[in-house]
DNA sequence: GCGCCGATTTGCT
DNA sequence: GCAAATCGGCGCG
């Protein structure tokens, strides 16, 4: 492990605060996106206390963007907590068998959101091992099953204490881009640069895209 | 290390 | 009926 991985962890509980609404409903969700990395998300779920920072994300532009949900305003069952306002959770089934998190962002009515597709685990869920050769929370499939989501959670208020995400102070990581992870289904959103996330860090996704990343400034 | 494929069920055409 | 914001196992080399 580097060395500025063990400084942040160190730095842990000191200076943490729990993002508020106006965090999340904000109009650039890239920009948010960007700023997700690094945080801590938190959950207190059946008895289990699980903390664990971002290291991975991708926004999703709502009605605008071909590969999120709610393309085209696109309103059902399912989509329709993305309308909410910024500092929702929406939580949905992948592939029969994944739930994958997200944090609604923007105002009411607009369905933007970011997906958590990597954390690094800092304390809690030490037990739940993920496969062989992966890192636990590493991938969005993994994100939830460390922190412990499930469709129950869909729709949450993420200002609240069971499931919610805080920032420390004094925390900064290197930052990369790249185009979003099995979109190709979505046109020429599918090369938009909305994945975020910390280079060369073991609980990002592998995949070849990694070695394509433009580090940031 | 890489690429292919099956699992499993919902959501929408 | 089919594709999906994924994962892990297998075969190959």
């Amino acid at each position: 492990m580097q060395v500025w991985f063990r400084v942040a962890i160190q730095a842990k509980y000191n200076k943490m605060q729990k993002l508020q609404s106006d965090f999340y409903r904000r109009e650039d969700v890239v920009q948010i996106a960007r700023e997700l990395i690094g945080k801590l998300l938190i959950s207190r779920l059946s008895g289990q206390t699980v903390v664990a920072r971002i290291v991975e994300t991708e926004a999703y532009a709502g009605a605008a963007d071909a590969a999120s949900h709610a393309y085209r305003n696109r309103r059902t069952k399912r989509t329709e907590v993305l309308f909410a306002a910024g500092g929702t959770s929406y939580v949905y089934l992948c592939y029969g068998m994944h739930y994958l998190f997200n944090v609604v962002t923007g105002r009411e009515g607009i369905p933007d959101a970011v997906l958590i597709r990597g954390v690094e685990p800092i304390e809690g869920g030490g037990k739940l091992s993920a496969g062989k050769g992966r890192q636990p929370g590493a991938g969005p499939a993994m994100v939830s099953r460390l922190m412990g989501i499930t469709l129950e959670q869909n729709g949450w208020n993420l200002v609240g204490n069971k499931l919610y995400l805080a920032e420390e102070k004094d925390t900064e990581l290197p930052v990369a881009v790249s185009p979003r992870i099995g979109v190709d289904y979505a046109g020429g959103a599918a090369k938009w640069l909305y994945r975020l996330y910390v280079p060369d860090h073991p609980h990002v996704t592998p995949h070849k895209l990694n070695r394509k990343g433009i580090v940031l400034v």
